[in-house]
DNA sequence: GTCTATAAATAGATAGAC
DNA sequence: GTCTATCTATTTATAGAC
């Protein structure tokens, strides 16, 4: 699907700041290391498209086109797979949000970023993983790279919506965390797969959708 | 949990308009169904607590205090299982949508099948499926009494938002049918379970909150 | 219809040669 | 590190006695 306007850049390079910090690599360690790039952004997919649960470990050894017990070399298990999914997703939206122009004002920036991650999700990027899943959840739990990256993204977001609610831009009634979290959850809303499947909309409508409901809700105003 | 007001009434013998005529039951198949619906509402408890994947036969029968082969006397699959879930709130939803006041304007209908949806998922008694389970979903496009279920609410909650759009107080610029969608994927919506977690507020609380953004949206009024 | 016991299939993970 | 072949555990589903 080609991405317009819309397309989320992939700074495959740059290090959001709080990340690991990258190190010299020698001639075989960058070819190790774009061997796994190709892993994590084949898992990647194959979490938007299926879902944990039903992505198999075969599959994935399948799309890369290696054997299963070499994929097990680069990565110790299911779990550790959909976790490098999930901080290479949390990379990008560090970068992006760290490129949200420091002017705009903070309802605006919401936006933005609201927009980019509906974008990720039409573009088939955006893993989704069961709320319930212990073993998958503890592993996230113990991935520094995944958790400094939610932080990071939450306390800007957060400064943001204090500020927006400071100007009377957005809801002072509404407690932060409660918008933050409809952020993240408006990031995986099914409106969109469903909305994507009537054939009815283009992406970039259906983007410009779900923003107006988020934001401006339902009711006319 | 104890429900208060938002408690949702759970009409076991109401039968809604369009589904499968009752039959006179002798006392044997009355000791059979009632088997039966103590079975359909383990897995719908089951359903909400882990999602049809994470849920097991075996749990499901242990559960209930029955073998697995008992289990599969009744229902031919696990898909089966779910589905009779699935069926047994569509038929709560519809008698639900039934009993609500005629006089009342569409925008509050609307708002009052949002609010006993969400009561729902909040009591843990809204079962959560994947939207991406080829075989369950064949199962559910051939189970008459769920689409039927799922076609009348749809209709009814259709009628009521076009008539809201017609009269303004629901933003006519949005298409019906994203509107739909939207009511759809609130009764599922995860940060419902996320503002749970927080222990900071109660269930009205909570209900209320996603009520207001999802209407009225995230910014200022 | 209910049970115990077991089949059959799937999927995560590993052994060991190269 | 990559491969083939295999192990092991889990889980859906069924056979057959009562």
């Amino acid at each position: 699907m080609p991405q317009t306007q819309l397309s989320p850049p992939t700074p495959q390079s740059a290090t959001p700041p709080g990340t690991s910090a990258p190190v010299r690599l020698s001639f075989r360690e960058q070819m190790l290391q774009a061997r796994e790039d190709a892993i994590v952004q084949t898992v990647n997919r194959l979490l938007a498209e299926k879902g944990f649960d039903a992505m198999t470990v075969d599959e994935v050894a399948a799309a890369v086109g290696i054997a299963k017990a070499s994929l097990y070399k680069h990565f110790p298990s299911k779990e550790a797979l959909a976790s490098a999914a999930m901080v290479r997703v949390m990379r990008q939206a560090q970068a992006f949000v760290h490129t949200v122009p420091e002017g705009l004002a903070p309802l605006d920036k919401l936006k933005m970023v609201a927009r980019w991650t509906m974008a990720l999700q039409l573009s088939g990027e955006m893993p989704s993983l069961p709320s319930h899943n212990s073993s998958l959840r503890a592993t996230l739990m113990d991935t520094p790279d995944y958790l400094n990256g939610l932080m990071d993204v939450s306390d800007t977001l957060g400064g943001w919506i204090e500020a927006a609610q400071a100007t009377g831009s957005i809801n002072p009634q509404l407690p932060p965390i409660a918008v933050l979290y409809t952020m993240y959850a408006r990031a995986c809303d099914p409106v969109l797969e469903f909305l994507q499947l009537g054939g009815q909309h283009s992406h970039d409508e259906i983007v410009e959708l779900v923003i107006s409901s988020c934001f401006d809700g339902l009711t006319a105003r």
